[in-house]
Formats: structure tokens, C-alpha cells, sequence
DNA sequence: AAACCCCTCAACCGCCGAATC
DNA sequence: AGATTCGGCGGTTGAGGGGTT
């Protein structure tokens, strides 16, 4: 037997305010407070129940409300909170101030979905609509929506500070197993063996303990690169010999696009192909390697600026083609599925966010 | 000018968990 | 310990406004 809802309550108004009720609640609330929202609307003198009081002023009578516009700002923001916390829109409003769950739900529902799905993007997963590619980069756009946490989350406070470094390190621990993954499966598995094999003392360390998933050398490898690998302010560059080059000119060792995440070469000997202008694929906020530093370290704590970084911005999602046709193009062509074909198509996207706001 | 369609967003609804009795 | 109350949340609805035909 369930509770009648408040609105059943006979004689109770329902539907939009009237100016006078406002005024009524408004005044009520400045002298009183809310107290009890069920006893509120007798000692105001509103007809009507608690509940819809509550709501009416949470959501559209509190003074520090703002209304208007989403700014680009704000729309990359609850796009990023929306993929590490799925609809969870009390908990996006509060990183957002003067926006309340349900404006940002509607927005949501009404815009930034739609967006998402023209894109090729499932507005659910945040992946690329790639629905038979569970490829190594298929994955990441959500892990760097959930690393840009990073910077979004700093000013909010402990709960989110946990919450954030549970997730940063799931997100370590896919990509880790992810890159393990792609690895074997892109190339012979006797290959993969000798190239990791015949370069591991280069590299210096133990590439048999490296392929096993959650090792923790590949953490400690992100977190402290081996030799060959400069310290970079943005993440590790490798610094690479002339003889470590490879034959392949496509085949360009290392440098991966994402600042703050390195490869060994040899996983770029497997088949990782270096995306064109991979300096500015992904925005500078994207930190794999030094994923926990901005947390711990409040010298990264890069105050609301950051709120701007992201993965995507909203505005290019209107022009970028669709993610998966790529993929489509390369079956075509009898050509693997390869992570850099989804790289490049990201490079797109972000090119094309950097005219986009260089044109603003 | 009218009919239709689409979009937006305020408000409703039902459920859930925490607090209180 | 169980029942009840309350506040909060997320999903959904529908009125109204604007655009198109």
C-alpha cells in the first residue's frame, strides 16, 4: 500500500504559480525559513502542498539562482560530471552554482543528449557509437572525462575528493589492462613477445611481469618513467635515439597523444600508430601519467578554469562527423580496426574545437 | 491566418533512504 | 524493531511559445 502523493490531497492547487503565491513563499521563507515543508504552506497561506513548495523554490524562487543561458563552460562540465556520474543530476548541479538538477536534467535531456548522439557518441557510455569495436580507444573518451575530474573536483570537497580518486583509479586500471589488450590482440602473439622481449632491456624492465593486467610496475611506469623517458610539465615525451626509429614511417614510436601518458616504443612497434598533429589531440588537461598528482598535490589545483578543459566541447559537437564512420570506412577497406583510426578522428574533434574557439 | 509541429521547461509523480516516533 | 514521516531525487508530462508549412 503506497503513501498517497501530496498532490492527491483534495483541494491542494496544482499547475503553474500565480505571481501572489510567489511573493507569499518568498516572503514566508525570507522571514521564517522553510522549516518543515509540510507544515510551510498553512503558516504561509499558500493552498498548496509541501512538496510542490519545496520544489517551487529549490527550483525556481531561491535568490542565488541563476538563470539563463547554459554557457559553453557549463555545458562541457555537466558533459564530463554526466559520464563519470551518469544521471545523477543532484550530484552535477553541485559542481555547477546557481544551477539547479532539474534545469540541468532538461538541458540535458533536451540539448546535450542530442548533440552526443549526432556526434556518434552514446550520450549513455560517452563512447564512440562503435558497437562491434571494443577497441583500445573506444574506451577513453570516458576515462578522460573521468580523469578531467582531476581538475573540476578540487574546489568541492572531500566526499567528491574520494569519490574522484575511486574513479581515477578505475580508470588508471582499464586503461592499463586496455592498453595490455590491445597490445596482444593487434599483432602475433610471438611477435608481441619478441619485440617486448628484445627491447626490454632497453627499457628496463620486465615485460613478462608487465603483461599482466593490474601489475603494479605499470603504475609505478606511469608514475615514474623509465630511462629514455623525460620528465614533460604536461607528462612524459620519450626521448628517442635516431637507431630506435622504426623502418615504418607510419609507424612512429611513443609520443602518444595524450599528455601525461606514455608508451614504451615498442608498444608503438605493435601497431599503435601515431595520429597526425598528436600534440593537440587531446586538451591539456588530460593528465594519465600524473592522474593522481592533481590530487594530492594542490599545486595543481587549477581553480575554475579548469571547469573549461574537457574532452569535448559542446559547440563542435555540431560540425564533427560521426566517430564511427571511420571505423566503417577501414572494414571497408579490409583494413584493421586500429586505436589511432579513433585518435585521429578525436584530433578532428579537438581541431576542430580549437577553430571553434579561435573563432569565437 | 490558421493549422500543425517541435521544443522548452516548470511542475508533477512515484520511489527511496534517512530520520523520527 | 517496525511503522511512519519527511525530504530529496530522477523520470515523465504537458502547457505554452515559436517556427514552419
Amino acid at each position: 500500500m503506497g503513501r498517497s502523493s501530496c498532490y492527491d490531497e483534495s483541494g491542494l492547487k496544482k499547475g503553474p504559480w500565480m505571481p501572489e503565491e510567489d511573493e507569499k513563499l518568498i516572503a514566508y521563507i525570507k522571514q521564517n525559513g522553510h522549516g518543515s515543508w509540510r507544515a510551510l504552506p498553512k503558516l504561509a497561506g499558500l493552498n498548496r502542498c509541501g512538496k510542490s513548495c519545496r520544489l517551487r523554490w529549490t527550483n525556481y524562487l531561491k535568490p542565488d539562482i541563476k538563470r539563463g543561458k547554459f554557457s559553453q563552460e557549463e555545458e562541457k562540465v555537466i558533459i564530463n560530471l554526466h559520464s563519470a556520474l551518469g544521471n545523477k543530476w543532484s550530484a552535477i548541479a553541485s559542481h555547477l552554482p546557481g544551477r539547479t538538477d532539474n534545469e540541468i536534467k532538461n538541458l540535458w535531456n533536451t540539448h546535450l543528449k542530442k548533440k552526443l548522439l549526432n556526434s556518434g557518441i552514446d550520450p549513455v557510455t560517452h563512447r564512440p557509437r562503435t558497437d562491434h569495436h571494443p577497441d583500445l580507444f573506444a574506451n577513453l573518451s570516458q576515462l578522460f572525462a573521468v580523469a578531467n575530474l582531476n581538475s573540476m573536483m578540487m574546489k568541492p570537497l572531500d566526499n567528491a575528493l574520494r569519490l574522484q580518486e575511486e574513479v581515477a583509479q578505475l580508470a588508471r586500471n582499464q586503461l592499463l589492462q586496455q592498453l595490455l589488450q590491445a597490445t596482444e590482440s593487434s599483432v602475433p602473439q610471438n611477435l608481441a613477445a619478441d619485440s617486448l622481449s628484445a627491447n626490454a632491456p632497453i627499457l628496463g624492465f620486465n615485460h613478462a611481469e608487465y603483461l599482466q593486467p593490474n601489475n603494479n610496475h605499470l603504475e609505478g611506469l606511469i608514475n615514474n618513467p623509465p630511462e629514455g623517458f623525460q620528465s614533460h610539465p604536461q607528462g612524459y615525451h620519450q626521448s628517442i635515439h635516431p637507431q630506435e626509429l622504426p623502418s615504418n614511417p607510419q609507424v612512429v614510436p611513443n609520443n602518444l597523444p595524450c599528455p601525461g601518458l606514455y608508451l614504451p616504443s615498442n608498444l608503438a612497434n605493435l601497431g599503435i600508430q601515431q595520429p597526425s598533429n598528436h600534440s593537440q589531440i587531446l586538451d591539456n588537461s588530460v593528465y594519465f601519467g600524473g592522474l593522481s598528482s592533481p590530487l594530492i598535490n594542490s599545486e595543481h589545483n587549477m581553480g575554475d578554469n579548469n571547469l573549461i578543459n574537457s574532452y569535448i566541447d559542446p559547440a563542435a559537437l555540431d560540425t564533427i562527423p560521426p566517430l564511427v564512420s571511420a571505423s566503417i570506412e577501414m572494414e571497408k577497406k579490409n583494413m584493421p580496426i586500429n586505436s589511432s583510426i579513433l585518435i585521429d578522428t578525436w584530433g578532428e574533434i579537438n581541431l576542430q574545437d580549437d577553430h571553434h574557439e579561435a573563432s569565437d
